[in-house]
DNA sequence: CCCGGAACCTGAAGGC
DNA sequence: TGCCTTCAGGTTCCGG
């Protein structure tokens, strides 16, 4: 699943491919993949348009334009990009398309249909409610401390709140807690200094080699020439049911934490 | 405020 | 082998 390393992943292999490039026309193949504004306004405030530079900010891509818009877009649980010049549709589970002038055509693909599109006229208003970026210089130990203090709830569920830290999904808060060495029930707030030390260190740690990875590849996700990422090999925990710990040989445990599937190891993580 | 659960979706995996 | 059920999870919304 798409998740911060694999959505800077995708803006990285895009940027060289469509920036500095005019839109000709673009296709929604399932409406509802577009969320506003109508399909009429998006085309004649996307059409002839420049795609000036890539963004990311939390799992949110944005393409902005040269009218001063942004094409925001959410990949949500299976979305991806591939970027061809054939025009025949690459894959039955096409959902939009945008035709550039230099004949490149750039497909977005997504199964499950729960993609977003929206064109805004100020990013910030739909990425603007996210919590800090964990590769930021901004975000240091002191500052996940902050965030963690007096919380009741599990890490594992403040990990992945997108409002507290934007990015972190599923997979690589599970990763980042097994790096850390800390039980994903533990309540928030019971962190040690040492231990939100550690977390720190594994958030950024887990998130950049991933990225150097080009993403995990689980599911559906693949990159806008076709690759798929190798992060997924390097999951300890993540994913890896029935899997055995690779420090303690113990099996790894499958729990489920505010409905989500959570994997850990529960002799290292305590 | 905090939490659980449903809805949105479809392909894959599991059960019998 | 095949049908039917369940699961997977990012986000939003609704209800207790």
């Amino acid at each position: 699943m798409p998740e911060l390393p694999e959505v800077e992943t995708i803006k990285n292999e895009l940027a060289p491919l469509v920036t500095g490039h005019r839109v000709k026309s673009v296709e929604f193949l399932w409406p509802k993949t577009l969320l506003s504004p109508t399909l009429a306004e998006f085309e004649s405030r996307v059409k002839g348009r420049v795609i000036t530079s890539l963004d990311r900010r939390g799992k949110y891509l944005i393409l902005r334009l040269d009218s001063g818009d942004s094409i925001i877009v959410h990949l949500r649980m299976t979305g991806s990009f591939l970027v061809s010049k054939d025009s025949t549709l690459p894959d039955s589970h096409t959902r939009a398309v945008i035709h550039l002038d230099d004949g490149a055509n750039v497909y977005f693909i997504d199964p499950r249909k729960f993609g977003k599109f929206q064109l805004v006229s100020d990013d910030d208003w739909t990425t603007g409610k996210l919590g800090p970026e964990p590769l930021s210089e901004g975000f240091t130990t002191k500052v996940l401390a902050h965030l963690l203090e007096g919380k009741k709830a599990p890490i594992k569920a403040l990990l992945i709140d997108q409002q507290l830290i934007a990015g972190i999904g599923n997979m690589y808060a599970d990763e980042a807690l097994y790096e850390a060495r800390i039980h994903p029930l533990r309540p928030s707030g019971s962190l040690s200094a040492e231990e939100i030390k550690r977390l720190h260190r594994a958030i950024r740690q887990v998130l950049r080699s991933a990225i150097a990875s080009k993403g995990a590849s689980i599911s559906n996700y693949f990159r806008p020439e076709g690759e798929k990422g190798s992060a997924h090999q390097g999951f300890k925990v993540a994913h890896r049911r029935g899997g055995e710990c690779p420090v303690c040989g113990g099996p790894v445990e499958r729990i489920v934490v505010r409905q989500r599937g959570t994997y850990f190891c529960p002799a290292c993580q305590i």
